[in-house]
DNA sequence: ATGTCACATGTTATGTGA
């Protein structure tokens, strides 16, 4: 295992969340993306993998210790951290018969980081949408447990939300998709109207930023994209952001994801 | 309506999820 770092020792943490679409299918760029971009803090989803082909021993070669939780085929969520990590939750709250792996939680660096992966809930309408919705009011339920904890809380992962015009490229064809409709936008807007900063856009009020581009059309080529992955911050942690940003570049290699990582950067305590 | 990609089934294509 990685020497582990105390945390005490850090002035700045880098905490990152990528969507990877697929972990082993992806594990070189992945490989690649953490050498390069160095984040202390990693949220992964769509790992697409069962618990047991996570590729730990890859991860913990490259200097990660991991904490995850798989499923066959679908969704899926992890958390890297070159310090130790103490898992705290591995499911969300508020539906025992809900098993999607979609969140998973850990104390790391003195701070509490969870990795989630709200589902897209398209066709809409729909049981999806649904489900969507449903979730995405657990999620605020223990959001606001996790607020009255006063402990510093990062919310990273790949939220399935285009919160806003700003968050999309000038088209009508997404009107009808789950990730624009009213009701999710208004479920993520309450989370940034009780407390919780959008750390990408406090940076940037204004500026077309995106984080996904599907494969269709070459989207990517033409950057029309949405911003779908989002670092929330508690109220402790929001003076202490420093800067923040997307690796698109990620996006335009080879057996890229559909996703670029979204990572930001915060003074030590 | 379409586009792309990958997976699972028990296929040599098809559906499904994103």
């Amino acid at each position: 295992m990685p020497p582990t770092r105390i945390g005490s020792a850090r002035s700045q943490l880098k905490i990152a969340t990528f969507n990877i679409n697929n972990i082993n299918k992806r594990l070189p760029n992945l490989l690649a993306w953490l050498k390069r971009a160095k984040p202390d803090v990693a949220c992964l989803q769509e790992l697409k993998c069962e618990t047991g082909a996570f590729p730990e021993q890859s991860l913990a070669r490259a200097g990660y210790h991991a904490a995850w939780e798989g499923q066959k085929s679908w969704n899926g969520v992890a958390l890297l951290a070159r310090s130790r990590l103490i898992v705290t939750r591995r499911f969300l709250p508020g539906d025992p018969k809900d098993q999607q792996a979609r969140y998973i939680e850990a104390a790391i660096n003195g701070i509490l980081i969870a990795s989630l992966y709200m589902p897209n809930g398209n066709p809409q309408p729909g049981p999806k949408f649904d489900y969507k919705l449903a979730w995405m009011k657990r999620f605020a339920r223990h959001a606001a447990t996790l607020k009255r904890k006063g402990v510093p809380v990062v919310l990273a992962g790949d939220f399935n939300v285009a919160p806003t015009e700003t968050d999309i490229y000038p088209t009508k064809s997404w009107e009808k998709d789950a990730l624009v409709q009213p009701e999710p936008r208004k479920a993520f807007a309450k989370l940034t109207e009780t407390g919780w900063t959008d750390a990408i856009r406090s940076l940037n009020p204004d500026k077309r930023i995106y984080t996904f581009w599907t494969y269709w059309r070459n989207r990517y080529e033409q950057d029309r994209g949405l911003r779908l992955d989002h670092v929330l911050l508690s109220a402790q942690l929001q003076p202490r952001l420093l800067k923040g940003g997307v690796d698109r570049k990620v996006r335009a290699e080879s057996n890229a994801s559909d996703h670029a990582p979204v990572w930001i950067e915060i003074s030590g305590s």
